[in-house]
DNA sequence: TGTACATCAGTGAACGCGCGTTCACTGATGTAC
DNA sequence: TGTACATCAGTGAACGCGCGTTCACTGATGTAC
């Protein structure tokens, strides 16, 4: 039964949405599209009749959700003073961490050591994310302490900020406290490099 | 047939060795028992006569794959006058990065976003690794330009140095020389917190 | 040291299940006249 | 505006396959005497 062309745009948006939800939560080996479809209302056929394999609907669903996430961390920082301060208060906290089992967070910290066995086109997703990330930390930069160029500057802390998460979520079950300190560790140190 | 107990316990290693280099390779979720039991030369049947589920030999292996790791980081920074610098030029590289299709270097780095969704046998095994990381560190750390406790600025190294791998290896096949930076960005820095 | 037998590591078939993808079909939409 | 029909989003069964785990069985080992 052919849908109108607003209702398929809606399917398709509706799909990239649950699958922003459910890789994240469940990891893109971890979730099967029967499950991504019912999701979104539809069934596993519809997902073909939009996105030509899981890889690309993996791909679009990355990009949507790091978009997301990226609006959300611009809008918090329109509030606040100290631009680096605002884009660490709002990554590394314990919420964050925590998340992952709502299917909520960056995308890049719910699926980051998945992308290098995934093909080229989640890579080129996540790719755009970080640089994009990377870019605007370092925007935001004041002087400090540290010899190394703003670009090093803001690539450590991009990097470090989407480890600290992935580390804090690893030990979180086994030791909470080493968990909470690795957080606050690194939500210090990393506001040091950038000058704050 | 049964086999003596000095046989049972090679089978037992190589199964562990076997498990260790496919679980990098290709993530937990990604290999199968059958391929486990295969490339240790015995068939999947074996494993369940030495333990009692996938989970628990995902557990043994991370622990051995890391002990491993960490010992040949040791014996690296034994012939290295400054013990920080030894361990980024250890952890920092290229060939750390491009390793992973091996089926070799750190297993944090491997599975890191990973173990947030595993049991709590896994989390033991990372938790043990990172905290003895951190802690080692934490014991080579010199004097630097940073406020933060000796302790924040060793936790932020190593979940740093693990995101950036992390990240290196995610962005490689999109844009390669974005990951040669995130590397160099992420020795020198995180040199500079550590006092270098 | 020799014999009898319980132990148990390892085999391989089978369990039920979910995977990603394909495909014949449906039927309302969108278009050409 | 009304009619005829091609288009195509979506359905649901089917494809072959691999998953983790169980289990009856094998037969050499290790032990008790």
């Amino acid at each position: 039964m052919r849908v109108t062309k607003k209702e398929a745009a809606e399917h398709r948006q509706a799909l990239v949405g649950a699958a922003s939800k459910l890789f994240r939560k469940h990891g893109i080996d971890g979730i099967g599209v029967a499950e991504i479809g019912r999701e979104a209302g539809l069934t596993h056929g519809a997902l073909y009749a939009q996105f030509p394999s899981k890889e690309a609907l993996a791909a679009e669903a990355m990009t949507d959700a790091l978009d997301r996430s990226y609006e959300q961390m611009i809008a918090f920082a329109g509030t606040r003073r100290w631009p680096i301060a605002a884009y660490l208060d709002f990554f590394i906290t314990k919420r964050h961490r925590d998340d992952l089992s709502k299917g909520k967070g960056c995308a890049m910290t719910a699926s980051g050591s998945e992308i290098a066995r995934q093909g080229k086109s989640l890579s080129r997703s996540f790719s755009a994310g970080f640089d994009r990330l990377a870019r605007t930390v370092e925007g935001g930069l004041a002087e400090g302490p540290l010899s190394s160029t703003p670009r090093q500057r803001a690539l450590t802390i991009a990097a470090g900020a989407i480890g600290a998460i992935v580390v804090a979520r690893a030990v979180t079950k086994a030791d909470p406290a080493l968990s909470d300190d690795i957080l606050e560790a690194a939500r210090r140190v990393l506001g040091e490099i950038g000058g704050e």
